[in-house]
DNA sequence: ACGCTGATGAAG
DNA sequence: TTCATCAGCGTT
């Protein structure tokens, strides 16, 4: 648990994400997020996610546009996905699948693992159980903003690296949270009873 | 249950 | 140019 004692292991590799959405968002839990900031490093294992994929997803931000916000979302996988949302809150995506095909999984709980003093003064002291249990939250607790959409999943500030190996029969789907459309499809992932995972409002 | 807050994109 | 819509959070 303390930042000296953690140094992140390799990046996973592109082709991690190269693959069907729908693989990728459960594969990435048990993963450790790593982001470097003033020189240390700021880690946190995923917990939760959700896909957002294809083109009849009428959820996902590519849904019959292919423009300006969303126009990153066609890329390869591979690269990050930050947006600005509700006024005030920034979400990190990871994009997957092939170039041309839009599609990405939205990175929505953490377990804290590494820089967690930073983590808490980046967030306002909050309680440590609410200090990455959401995507705007997490956000917030490894510093990520606007200044790394697009950022290489592979450079040195912001990736994954192997973590936990979870067996499925951990790993919960359901419902994915806060959008109107396309409600159906169970597209959000979790690690089971992880206090880390956020609840439904 | 609600207000905060501003980027986004569609409509006019 | 205006407007509705939001992949959220914290306080009520």
């Amino acid at each position: 648990m303390r930042n000296k004692s953690f140094y992140p292991s390799k990046p996973l590799p592109r082709s991690f994400y190269q693959r069907s959405t729908l693989d990728v968002a459960p594969g990435l839990i048990g993963k450790i997020l790593v982001r470097r900031y003033h020189g240390s490093f700021l880690a946190g294992m995923i917990v939760e996610v959700e896909a957002y994929h294809g083109f009849d997803d009428k959820a996902s931000h590519a849904y019959q546009r292919r423009s300006g916000r969303s126009e990153i979302m066609y890329n390869r996988g591979g690269i990050a996905y930050v947006y600005f949302t509700y006024g005030m809150y920034h979400c990190l995506n990871v994009v997957t699948e092939k170039e041309g095909y839009p599609a990405a999984v939205l990175i929505r709980a953490l377990e804290p693992i590494a820089g967690i003093t930073t983590m808490h003064k980046l967030r306002g002291n909050p309680h440590t159980q609410q200090l990455t249990n959401g995507p705007g939250k997490l956000c917030m607790a490894l510093h990520i903003t606007k200044n790394e959409n697009g950022i290489d999943l592979q450079s040195k500030e912001l990736f994954i690296t192997r973590g936990r190996n979870i067996p499925s029969h951990l790993i919960g789907t359901s419902r994915r949270i806060g959008i109107s459309r396309s409600v159906e499809n169970e597209w959000r992932y979790f690690l089971k009873g992880n206090p880390f995972v956020s609840h439904h409002r």
